[in-house]
Order: structure tokens, then sequence, then C-alpha cells
DNA sequence: GGGGCTCGTTGATCTGGATCAAACGGCGTC
DNA sequence: GACGCCGTTTGATCCAGATCAACGAGCCCC
């Protein structure tokens, strides 16, 4: 991970920086397509967040089995560890902006500010919540299900666009769902063939919601 | 009958009162069995500390299935929650007491107190690296490694005890690792078969681990 | 003591999603 | 343009775990 890392103030804008307000270190950092930002088990120095492209956080099992926690968009935070090393590994997804900072910094800014607890409490029950949701879906769900609650959740996510270009693949959103990737490539082809879905030109990654209601009532 | 799951208490050394100091108003409160706490959607006023008993949390889809978040045992804190209102339901699986404070008073106790916001954010990401590990449970792992998992993970909150008592009935332990009752059940007699762990009794709610090191590779 | 619970185990069968397999585009490289 | 490499779709088959069903043990209440 041999980036280079411009360290300079940032001006208060979204979550992180407001949070920490202006007094506290911020540096951008730019992952390239597939890196890594950090590995299970690495010691965890800082809290990052999102100013563009995608992210995706794991853990693996012995044998390859990958579950993916959850998908970071421009604006999320992540990194926030109980201890003292990551728990998981974070990649981006697709050429991505990140702002870090210590994750010390993140503390002694928050303790040294009214209202400061309240603000990053709620940027860790926010995961935790995520957290929460994903637990009854991928305990409880159907396959149909999980893919089109997975949809609802990007459409949302990504501001409701006409058109969803998804930056990951079919295999991150199966280890994101607990699928493979051949049932969730079917139960997107099954919502296409309801007139619930439609793909945008040949690429698959492109797709437009044209029922949202019945959609979300999955 | 009724088995006392708490002689191996582990220190309560103050996570709430010692997070919160003298001055924060905790009330002790007591739930017979099988009643709610609270229930999903209702407003969020208060933060749990269980002094004994247990307790579940779950979600409800409409058509009655179930996920089981997490089971809550002496000195556990749950009822973190980002909004105004609660994202899941908390019942008492036992005879339960609880401390409880409001929300509102953690978070002023936190502000005025140096380190607070550490300890507050530990309790916090504790809940959260829980609900990580429960994913990877859920989204890859085997009927016979849930079970495994959810055996070991009991085994080391209860304090490895020679004789565990689970307060949970084997519903409660398939709507927590997302099976069915009797592939719960089903499990846990091939484990026995392997002679990894061993039934006291009849009532089939008191195990032996008989080798946890073979248990645990699972 | 007996009826009616609840809880747990075990057996038989079914099925949703996994696995195995093939084929199709798009894309980059030579 | 031909080739190989991905990512994706689609088809055929398999199987882990769900579902359906029976039964037994403990417990409560009358």
């Amino acid at each position: 991970m041999l980036v280079n890392i411009n360290t300079h103030r940032r001006p208060v804008d979204g979550h992180l920086a407001a949070l920490a307000g202006e007094r506290v270190l911020c540096s951008e950092h730019r992952y390239r397509r597939g890196t890594e930002i950090f590995g299970e088990g690495e010691s965890a120095e800082y809290v990052y967040q999102i100013t563009a492209g995608a992210v995706r956080t794991h853990k693996l099992l012995a044998d390859g089995r990958r579950q993916i926690n959850a998908f970071h968009l421009p604006g999320d935070m992540f990194g926030f560890e109980n201890g003292t090393s990551h728990r998981f590994t974070a990649e981006a997804i697709i050429e991505t902006n990140t702002r870090i900072m210590r994750r010390g910094s993140i503390i002694e800014a928050t303790e040294s500010r009214m209202g400061g607890t309240k603000s990053l409490l709620r940027l860790v029950t926010q995961n935790l919540q995520h957290a929460e949701d994903h637990m009854l879906l991928l305990g409880r769900k159907t396959a149909l299900e999980r893919v089109a609650t997975f949809l609802v959740e990007m459409d949302a996510r990504l501001g409701r666009p006409q058109l969803m270009a998804l930056p990951m693949s079919r295999r991150d959103i199966a280890d994101y769902l607990g699928l493979t990737l051949e049932t969730v490539s079917r139960a997107l082809s099954t919502l296409r063939d309801q007139n619930l879905l439609r793909f945008e030109g040949t690429t698959q990654r492109r797709i437009e919601l044209l029922r949202r209601e019945e959609l979300a009532e999955l």
C-alpha cells in the first residue's frame, strides 16, 4: 500500500470533518479498483470516510467462503473497531477516494466538543442498525427477497436515480446476500421477467427499477 | 424446575454504573420469564444492563419468521438506538433483573467524564462486533458449524463451566442461528454421537462440552 | 392418576438454492 | 480479426436443511 498521502486541513463538510471540528488532521487517500484498504487482523489506526467510489468489507473463512458485511458509498464511514485490530478486510470495489483520520484524534475531538458524543454514537449505531437488518435478511429471507431487498437498499442509498449503476459484481452481491452468484443472477432474471426491473444496455450492471413499491413489499 | 444460570456471574464491574458515575440515576427492574422488555417500534428511552437472567432480542417478519439478533447475559448492555425508537423486541427468557437508565443521562454523563467516550464507544462496538461475526455465521456456515459456534460462544460467555445450563429453548437457538428447531436438535444429537458433548439428565438443556478444542475448530 | 400442555427427538419426504456445466458477449492484447 | 479472459446467464442435477409427522418425557392442573 504505497500511495502518497497528502496531509492537510479539511474544510468542515460531511460527517467526519464536522464531527472532529477544524482542529483535527484529516488526510486524503486514493485506492485503485480492487486494492485492499486494510486487512483483517491489521492494527486499526484510522477511521475512514469515502468521498468518492465504493468499498466492500468482508470476512473470510479458512476454506475461502466469504461474507461481505457491507458496501460503503460516498459519505459512509467505516473502520470503527473495538480493540486495536481490524475485524474484517476492506477493499475498494472501484477507484475510491477516502478521507482518513486517526482513531485517537476522533475520540479526543469528540470529548472536547459538546454534543460530540451523540454524533459519534450515531455513526456507530448506524453501522449497528445495518448489521441488525442484515442478520434478519441472512437468517430468514428467501433468495428473491434478499435480492429485492438489496436492490431497494442500493436504490435508496444512490438517491433513487433513474438508472442505477451498480459498482459491484454478481459475486460481490452473492457474498453480501449469503447466496451464490448463479442464484443472484437467476433472481435478477426473475424480477426482470416480472417487469419489476430492466437491464440497460448489455453490461448488466445498469438497472432501472420499474416498480419500486412492488419490489419493496417483498 | 428452575436452574440458576448465574452461578458463573461475571464481574459486572460497573459497566453501566462506572460509565455513568455516581451522579446518574439507575433504577432496577425485574421481568418474569417470557415477558417483553420493550417492543420493536416503541420509543427508546432507556438503556438496559442485565444483573441476573437472560434476554433475547429479535426482529419479526410479517408472516412470523423470527430472527434473534443476540442473547444477553448478566453484565451485557442492550437498547442502544440510533433514532428514538427501538429497532427490535427484547424479551426476558427467564426471570431477569435489569438496571436501567435514561439514554440522555448516559450521554450527558459520558460527556462530563474524561475517557467516557471511549468506554461508551466500546460498549456499542462490542455489539457491532458480535453482529459482524453473526453475519458470517448466518451467511456462510453449515448447520453443524452454526451449532458448534453457538455452543462455544455460550460456553465462553458463561465462563466455561463444567456443566452449561442453557436458558433458551431449541426454537430460540434455531431462530438465533437461522435454522429450524429440528435441525438444531439433529446437530446436537450428531455432536453427542461424536462424543463432543453430553446431555446431563433428561432435560436436554444441561450440556457438558467434552472436547472444546474440536468443537471450536469447526 | 389422567388429560392436556410444552418441549425435544427422530424418521420420512420434499425443495430451494448449491453445484456442475455450457455458452455468450464484451474487452483487451497481439 | 483471432484469441483468451472475465463476468454473466441459463440449464441440469444434487443435496443440506426445511417441512411434515409421530412419539415420548416432564410438568401442571383438576
